[in-house]
RNA sequence: GCGGCGUUGGUAAAUCGGUUAAUACGCCACCCUUUCACGGUGGAAUGACGGGUUCGACUCCCGUACGCCGUACCA
């Protein structure tokens, strides 16, 4: 009977890129589907890394996406503040209460201390040594200290480790992967408080999803191997019997098998952030699957398909849909390979699936010469051949506009002398205008002359064609004569013979 | 190195011990269309390897190999 409570947890330090897109999504489906609340947490915990914009185009980009949360810095809660360094006061305590109960500890020693340490302890068979069982009573703590030295020491620098365990076995039942343990003995003692104050993941993590009554947190499989420390915690600060259920999603991989990161969008030429993203300290440029031309829902519909299905073999879904069937033990263990080809796929899908009315607004950027009469049919014609908004451009531009250039080549690949005076002929008919009423008395028209001259009508239609877009694509051509009207079609018809 | 998690066609994947191992994307061919696309039909292409368990394994168990993730006072 417990409010289901989920969140997602970005660190504002550049882009959203698709696989942080998708645990939005299965975050946000799951809250829908039974009715709680999705929560956004801003990780704000490392000063070092702050870059200014990205929380609002974080924002930015789950509105564009349609994946609001219901509390955030934007719209608070009973629970904030949302963003954890304006929680920063408040985790000194919960370090403090571990400490006492010797569940944790002070540690004093500089950067260059343990990396010292680090390659004193180091071996060919352990190249990296842990702050841990082995080493941290040869470190300076407050395990390894006098009272009145820790006292003293406390007046400088210092942070809190916790104090893993020597010989546990930690052991969670993962909604994804079923039972799942670790040894805490190979753990290290990791920092929780840090010498500016700040909590570090690990224990601002824990606190503010007990803070925030949080009842299920879907995250990465990245964060699998820190789950015993977050459960340790949990248990620590005394509120296991109200720790989240976990689900460790598979993560999203690129065409190489290793984790999705903008790399591979540079390298294989697709985009991997949601909307565009300029890094302002290095003027790093990602692009934005929003910019590129893919409806969100279609984003989303092929987010979902990575990594989870119904079984019953049906890709295509409606955000409804979705929200209605997603089953969060029907997702997969491994990571999926993100495939640019599908995902165009999916979004030529959406723009099928949607109306010319629907269509309209989404595509005027890209038809700047559109007029109102003539788009939503224009639009109607040519939808099924646009994989990405950009192509309404080339695909419906020239129903507005003269074509800049004419495919010449391809026109006098399939010319022949005697076409010269049927098209004159035509471009005649067809100024002063006569009324059409529709394609098909077009088509008549264009019949009985090509048999007057003794020609083939179908060798004519490519010319036309080539004559009236500028080459070989698009609708049937007397739908495009219907929609551009005689007089543009007989302007277009003389421009090409004087060209050809 | 150690730990964790994975492994069905190129990719996403169904199968929950018994099938000729679905389906979709992509690819190839043909049909439709005298353009492009849509649509239709057909085709090539898959259970990493080795042991078990079982009357019967893609499905369960063990091992090996391989891959990924983690191993920060980053998240």
């Amino acid at each position: 009977m417990s409010q289901v409570r989920v969140r997602f947890a970005p660190s504002p330090t550049g882009g959203l890129h698709i696989g942080g897109v998708r645990t939005v999504l299965f975050n946000y489906l799951f809250a829908r589907q039974q009715g709680g609340t999705f929560v956004l947490r801003i990780e704000d915990t490392d000063q070092s890394r702050f870059v200014p914009g990205a929380e609002q185009y974080i924002f930015n980009c789950l509105r564009w996406c349609g994946l609001m949360p219901d509390e955030s810095v934007e719209h608070p809660g009973a629970v904030g503040p949302y963003r954890q360094s304006e929680r920063k006061a408040l985790y000194r305590p919960y370090a403090e209460q571990l400490i006492a109960a010797g569940k944790a500890y002070y540690a004093f020693d500089t950067p260059e201390e343990l990396a010292q340490m680090r390659e004193q302890f180091k071996t060919a068979e352990n190249p990296s040594p842990q702050y841990g069982a082995v080493t941290r009573m040869h470190m300076r703590n407050s395990l390894t200290m006098d009272e009145a030295a820790v006292a003293e020491a406390l007046n400088g620098p210092h942070v809190v480790r916790i104090l893993m365990p020597q010989d546990e076995r930690i052991q969670f039942k993962d909604m994804i992967r079923g039972e799942v343990s670790f040894d805490t003995g190979l753990v290290d003692d990791k920092v929780l408080l840090k010498a500016d104050g700040m909590p570090t993941y690990h224990l601002a993590v824990v606190v503010d999803d007990y803070l925030m009554q949080i009842s299920h947190v879907f995250r990465g499989e990245e964060w699998l191997p820190s789950a015993p420390i977050h459960l340790l915690l949990w248990r620590y600060l005394g509120w296991e019997e109200k720790m989240p259920q976990w689900a460790h999603l598979p993560l999203l991989l690129g065409p190489d098998g290793a984790k999705l990161s903008k790399r591979h969008g540079s390298k294989y030429g697709f985009p991997i952030f949601a909307m565009n993203w300029t890094d302002p300290r290095t003027g790093d440029f990602t692009e934005g699957f929003a910019e590129r031309g893919f409806l969100p829902q279609a984003l989303l519909n092929l987010l979902a398909l990575l990594g989870w299905n119904d079984g019953s073999g049906q890709e295509l879904f409606s955000m409804e849909e979705l929200v209605q069937r997603f089953d969060i033990s029907r997702v997969s263990h491994s990571g999926a390979v993100f495939d640019f080809e599908k995902a165009r796929w999916f979004n030529h899908q959406h723009i099928h699936r949607l109306s010319a009315a629907e269509l309209a607004p989404l595509v005027m950027p890209y038809l700047p010469a559109a007029s109102n009469e003539k788009l939503l049919p224009v639009l109607e014609l040519v939808k099924e051949r646009c994989t990405l908004l950009p192509d309404f451009g080339v695909q419906a531009g020239f129903f507005f506009q003269t074509p800049e250039s004419i495919d010449l080549d391809s026109l006098r690949a399939k010319w022949k002398p005697v076409y010269a005076a049927f098209f004159e002929t035509l471009a005649s008919a067809w100024d002063p205008a006569p009324a059409w009423e529709n394609a098909a008395d077009i088509e008549t028209a264009f019949t009985v002359l090509a048999q007057e001259l003794g020609i083939k009508k179908g060798e004519l239609m490519l010319p036309l064609r080539i004559m009236l877009v500028g080459g070989k694509f698009g609708p049937g051509v007397f739908d495009i004569l219907h929609l551009i009207g005689a007089s543009e079609a007989a302007k277009r018809v003389r421009n090409a013979l004087s060209q050809i």
